[in-house]
Parts: C-alpha cells; structure tokens; sequence
DNA sequence: TTGAAAGCGCTAACAT
DNA sequence: ATGTTAGCGCTTTCAA
C-alpha cells in the first residue's frame, strides 16, 4: 500500500509537507506542491480513510436506524438522505439490525430515527452514555425526548386536512377512515380526523373509523406473522409491517360492516393499494363505487389502476432535511428544534366527483 | 471519551492487559480480568472502532456497488446482503452515487456489483490499481473480466425455459416476448427465448419481439428523462431505468402491431405491471384476453389484480451469497469462481389455460 | 502473566 | 516554507 511516507520519500520531502500539499492546507511552494501531486499520482497514491477518520475524529458516515427499507416511504426517505450527504461528502450507512448496541461498533458521526417511537426508545437506553448527534424523523407525535433531539417534522394533521378538503370538495361528506390500529391508538392521523369530521360525527365517529385489531387478523397468516414479531417487542411498533396486507383486511371489514361511508381515508399507500385489491375482489370498483385517498404520494401508487390519489408526504425531502439538519449540528451551526417537511395533494384518479 | 488508558487506569494494569481481557486472547489473570472487565462497565467504556480498523486493517464494512436502490430487485437482493453480513458481523454500506472513484475514499473491506457490466467497467478503471476483493452479482452475461472476479450467478436460461414451460402447460404456443431493448441486444433472456421459439417462429421471430427503441420513447417525456441519463453515461445501462413506463409502452406496441400471441414473456415483473396497466386501459385484460408472465418474483407483484405470475429470482439469496462469498475471500478461503443462486416459478393468477 | 514500546496512516502544533 | 514531533485509540510483538 503507497503511503504518504512512501510519497513524501520519492518527492524528497516530508510527510507534512505532502499532507499540506494534498489537503490544500498550510504552505507548500507552488513548484514543490505540483511535484508532490505528480509524484502521489504516478504512485497510485490515496489517502487511507480509516486513518483519516482516526485522526480528525470524523468517519464522514452517517447511519440511518431503519429496520424496514422494504418500506417504500422509508427507501426514499434513504434515498434523500444518501443524495443531500453526497453533496457534502458523508455517506449513509443502514444497519438492518434492530439492535442499538450495535450502533456503539459502527462508524458514524451521527443517527438518523425514523420517527419519534424508536428515537425515545434509544435515548432511553444507548443514546442515555452515548452521546452522538441525533436527528429524528418526526409525525407530530406528542412523544417527550430524554435529551434535546432535532425533529424534521411532517404535519400529519395538515396532510389530514388536505386529505379532507379534497374530498370534500369533491362533494363528498361520509368520509371513513382506515387505520391498521385500534381506534383507540393515539396515532396523530385518527386524531386530526376526529377533530374535523366531529362536527359531522359526534359520537357516531366509531362508525367511519376500520381499525385492523388482533383478533381481525386471526384468518390472515401471513399477517400474524408480523404481529407475532410486533409481540416480541414489547408492544412497540418498530417492526415491519404488511400494510398492504392489513389493507385488504381492512375493505373486507368496511364491506362487512357495511359502512355507508362514500370516501375512504387511507392509512398510507400500501394501506390503500391493499384497500383497493380487495374491494376490486369483492366486485367494488374504485372510485366508481367508491372514493379512496391514500398518504405518502409513493411511487406504488402508479400500480393502481386508475392511478391512486394521494397526500404526498415527500420522504426524499425530509431524509434530505435530516441530514442537512445533523451535518450542520456537526459542524456546530446552530439548528432550528423543530423544522418542517413539505406536504401536498397529489392528484391521482381515485376520487371521484360528486354531484 | 473513555478509552483503554483510563480503563487501564482505574484497574491498575497496563493498556496492554486491558486490551487482552477485552478480546480474550493472549494471558490474563482470572481474577484480573473480571476486575477490569467491571471497570470498564462501570465507565460506559466502548472501543473505538475507527481504531479498531486502523490497527487490525478492517473495517467490518462491505460496499454495495448500486445506484439504484428504488428497484426492487437491488433493494431484495440489499436485503439479504444486510442479513447475511450481519450474521458474521458485517455491515453493509450503500453508494448512491455512481461516482467510482469515491470508492477510494471509503472504508470498506470488500465490494459487491450489481452486474457484470458494471463489474467490468470498475475492472477496466479505479479497480486496475485498487486491489479490495470484488464479487459479482451475475446474469448469464458473456462479459470477461480483466482480473478474476467471482460471480454470483442467476441462470437466466433457466429462467427463460420456465417461463416458456410454463406458458406450454397451459396451453400456449404463439408467445411474445417483451423488452425495454432492441431486438439487437444481446440480453441473455432475448438470446435464450430466440432459442427456445426457434424451432417454432424461424425466421418469424422478430414478429413476436416488442422491444423497445430510442424512438418509440419520443412521446413520453417521463421516459426521456432517464434515456437522456443513460446517454451520458455513453451508452452503458448502469443507471435507474422506468421499466413500469416502458412496460406500458410495450402493451401499446403489442397492440398497435396486432401481435396474434396467446401470452407474453416481460423482461420483469415492473415491466410486466406496466404492460398489464396499458392493457387494461385498452380494455385487454389480463389473463381474460392475453396471458403475461413476469420475472423476478418481486412482492410487487401483489399489486396486480389477479397476482402476477412470475419466475422467481430470490435477490436477496443472490445477495446473501455475494456477501458469503466474499467474506470468505477476506478470511482467506478458496471460493468458487462462479456459484448459482435458485430460481423457481412462482404461481399467480395471470396465466389463463388455454384448452 | 505482565507491561513497555512500536506502529497502523494520518494531522497539526511547534520550532526552525 | 519546511520538518520534527507528538499524538488519534488500538493491537501485538517482545522482553521482563
């Protein structure tokens, strides 16, 4: 392997003079600058990146804690993050582990949490005597961090709203909502619905609300799989899990209970692609018989035929924003506690107008 | 920080006992050890990983050599790679970026490539003078390497062959096969399906071919934008494609061109959901009207209304061994220079029998 | 069984 | 402008 030493031998001068050289720092006669770069050039001559990182204390690696990149939000959540880190020379690593002890071996500067659960959950335990920069994804969950943790957050309740008004102005005025929780779940989506449909609802809100349950899931295999391995986690959601398959179960139940709802409100994509097989299974076309508006703006939605309306949620941009976010803390700029994430309706076919 | 030093320290021994303790080689005192091991417990202390590497020349990283981790295929085969690399106590890295030479740059023990192709362009430049172990993921291609590099390979022959019997026990005879490349390439399922439908097209042939050229993309703007990339990269298919847009294309081409084939063979299952949504939106349906085989097996498939049929490729096997075999270079065993991972039919409902 | 010391490849403070 | 030197945190001879 050539070496600065090496390099520094053969141009007849000095390791730091090289180091200077290479890393435009310090200085180095113009003549003596250029001979030391022809020299490491004919040598094959790279830096050794361990040994930089050792040196300067900074791995230019960042990791993304993420169990679940079959996940099509968090693959361009990702994908985000690996384009806004190559432009300021760090790289994401991914660590389809869901251990955190392994976080301690890996070489990073910083974590970014898919979402607010699994970040309490860390500072909680490893983060409590490891104190490397942390980013959270966030969804306006009222969940307390341990420790001060910036938050890129979408607001689920304005992407509900959106979700609402479209339908809304659609003519639509019996919207359900479907959920792969319980009803009583404190997920931020239910919530922002039952506060804009409570008007409407009162305490008939039950009834526009499909939540999948455990005991729903007890003739779907597949699904309790899943949960089998939710269970292990002690009751935390941190694994993944089949919405497209809980979708379906979930327009099964919105025909068996026979809901009089003429829109749905989707979980997410998945969810409502699933939502969508199924109904076509049970002869209930979408949106002929049916409106249906998904979350997330995922690039699965074009497999739906016709093309899934959706609110687009934009993941590349705030994995981009995370790192953005966590690259400025290390270089010790002051950042923002709570910043954004940009929502919007994405039109789609699966809504239809009423008159 | 807390490092050996202190932990040495506060135990009253020498770095050198510590470090001993820590990975159980070499002598150390019964009772010594179990003193500093509660030490450095006590004090929260971690290695140091960058060290670590430094000293023992390995990062514990492996490279995976992929631009484009929205295809699902990369993402299984990611999956498995991820898997298999923990088990032994690796990590996989992932590079967004196309960019070779930023290889160089990152700490890493070994490299895995997508494809022959990409494979021998990284041989032909940065890997001529950067000499990390290198495996192949692998398609059948007749692409030669300027060093020996092992390969993991998809007998894509195979796969054609099921995926023609497969249509033949059902009765089929006329098939067609589908691609987003001219009849002219040289893709293994075009060369292996041309030799299989030989003994029944001759010289008709090319009447069963959709491919897809420069000019039927004219219309479709959303296409041209990644053609427009692909030129760049001179003429080289390393980067993202929109197979799902092509397939579409592909349906309207089979139409347009009144192919009288029963069923279709489609270069993927993207492609394949592509072909199946311009079909219905020509009021074909599948299997009704035109029988569609996929491959890959991706769970994409779901999606379509019936379930794809598809031959299955098990990416994140391929990936997996990748990962095994070169693991196993590192450590300094014999490997093969070429091994296989399994295909298999998997059912779906997009085949109709023909009587 | 232990500890001192050299060194992995690099950077940076300091003296020249 | 250049070179010497002392580390970064760890492993591993080698002498005691």
């Amino acid at each position: 392997m050539v070496t600065r030493k090496e390099v520094a031998r053969k141009a007849g001068v000095s390791v730091s003079v090289v180091s200077r050289a290479m890393n435009n720092s310090g200085y180095v006669e113009a003549e003596k600058k250029k001979r030391i770069l022809e020299v490491a050039d004919k040598l094959g001559y790279y830096p050794h990146p361990v040994a930089e990182a050792l040196q300067k204390r900074r791995t230019k690696q960042l990791l993304f804690f993420c169990k679940d990149l079959r996940n099509s939000f968090y693959i361009d959540m990702y994908q985000g993050m690996v384009e806004a880190a190559g432009k300021r020379d760090y790289m994401m690593v991914f660590n389809g582990s869901m251990d955190f002890e392994n976080i301690r071996n890996t070489m990073i500067d910083g974590i970014i949490m898919p979402n607010e659960v699994i970040t309490r959950h860390y500072l909680d335990t490893v983060g409590k005597n490891y104190r490397l920069p942390v980013v959270s994804a966030s969804y306006g969950s009222p969940v307390r961090f341990s420790r001060s943790v910036p938050r890129v957050e979408i607001d689920m309740e304005k992407v509900m709203e959106l979700a609402v008004k479209e339908l809304r102005a659609n003519g639509h005025r019996r919207l359900a909502l479907a959920m792969p929780y319980p009803f009583r779940c404190t997920d931020v989506r239910r919530l922002a619905f039952c506060s804009l449909m409570e008007e409407v609802y009162g305490d008939r809100m039950k009834d526009y609300y499909i939540g999948i349950h455990r005991e729903d899931l007890a003739g779907d295999s597949r699904i309790l799989a899943f949960l089998e391995e939710e269970e292990r986690e002690n009751g935390m959601r941190l694994l993944e899990e089949d919405f497209f398959g809980k979708g379906e179960l979930a327009a099964q139940l919105f025909v068996e209970r026979k809901i009089d709802a003429t829109a749905v409100v989707a979980f997410n994509d998945e969810f409502a692609l699933g939502m969508c097989k199924r109904f076509h299974a049970l002869g209930i076309r979408v949106p002929r018989d049916i409106s249906l508006i998904g979350i997330d703006g995922s690039s699965a939605r074009k497999y739906q035929d016709p093309c899934l309306t959706s609110v687009g949620l934009f993941p590349e941009k705030q994995g981009a924003k995370c790192v953005n976010v966590l690259l400025d803390m290390l270089e010790g700029k002051k950042v923002k506690y709570i910043s954004g994430s940009p929502v919007k309706l994405v039109k789609g076919e699966s809504v239809k107008k009423l008159d």
